[in-house]
DNA sequence: AGTCATTGCGCAATGC
DNA sequence: GGCATTGCGCAATGAC
């Protein structure tokens, strides 16, 4: 959201645009040789010749060229691979956890269902031979049992 | 510690891409007025005649300058971020079901545990009852019951 | 001050 | 032709 009828394509500092290249030097450029033609360097931050560090100044300007700042470069570009790398398969990782846990799910409820089967024939049985005794003799243990406590097929948890 | 890169993967966004050649220029972009040097014509990818639509080689190479380059940049800018937008929301989505489900299934579990509880309550109650009966006077229903059969509290699924 | 990790972004190739 | 995906490099920023 929020584009701008503009072409707007580069990254550009605040304010000056630190472009900077020429001397398509050597560099062991196995990745291929680039070049760029602007060439802005700004000037030095200040003319002061002191630097009060609580500035919020851009630091040094990078230079394009520099045999540092593409080993920076590449350096990073192995850090952001490693860091993609990673994230998906995290992404993966969770997805297959889903899978899992849905299994993991239906066999739970697999079993609740077959419990609860067994709970209700159980229950059946039990009232049903109460009625028996109470049909004959006056029960004993079967009275004990509170009938209504455990007759509730329906489990409601929360 | 790791490994040096080595590949040659380049594909600059600077440089044009390099396509099968090693072919690269092109300069920078800028925002404000900067000026570019739009001469970058690689040389025709195949030396023929060519002209066979079946063919497989790059088509004109793309003018960086073209209005409709620039119009085609900006509406894949603008799908890629749509892209990685769905994309970023689905992962999420994922992790917030694993949590779900993990929910869901504690709960599962408890009831589960509950519906044992029961199943294995009613059933002493069962057996002893039946041995009462034994004791006293030859069983009915009760030895209709198959202890066996539901006396397993712990249910072995596959 | 120095390093790696993350993340937004644009480019280009490629899959529909 | 067009959008959607995906890998990649760059740069800013975060976390140590």
């Amino acid at each position: 959201m929020s584009k701008q009828p503009q072409k707007i394509t580069n990254t550009e500092q605040n304010g000056v645009s630190v472009i900077q290249s020429q001397a398509h030097s050597s560099i062991a450029n196995s990745t291929a040789g680039l070049q760029q033609v602007p060439q802005l360097v700004p000037v030095s931050p200040r003319g002061g010749g002191k630097a009060s560090p609580p500035s919020k100044m851009k630091k040094t300007i990078l230079d394009k060229d520099s045999d540092e700042y593409r080993q920076r470069r590449e350096r990073n570009n192995l850090a952001v691979k490693k860091s993609r790398m990673r994230s998906k398969q995290k992404a993966q990782d969770t997805q297959q956890r889903v899978n899992e846990l849905k299994e993991e799910n239906e066999r739970l409820e697999a079993k609740i269902k077959l419990l609860s089967k067994e709970l209700s024939v159980l229950k059946d049985l039990f009232l049903e031979h109460a009625h028996n005794l109470a049909d004959n003799v006056p029960p004993a243990t079967a009275a004990t049992v509170a009938p209504g406590d455990l007759c509730n097929t329906n489990n409601s948890s929360q």
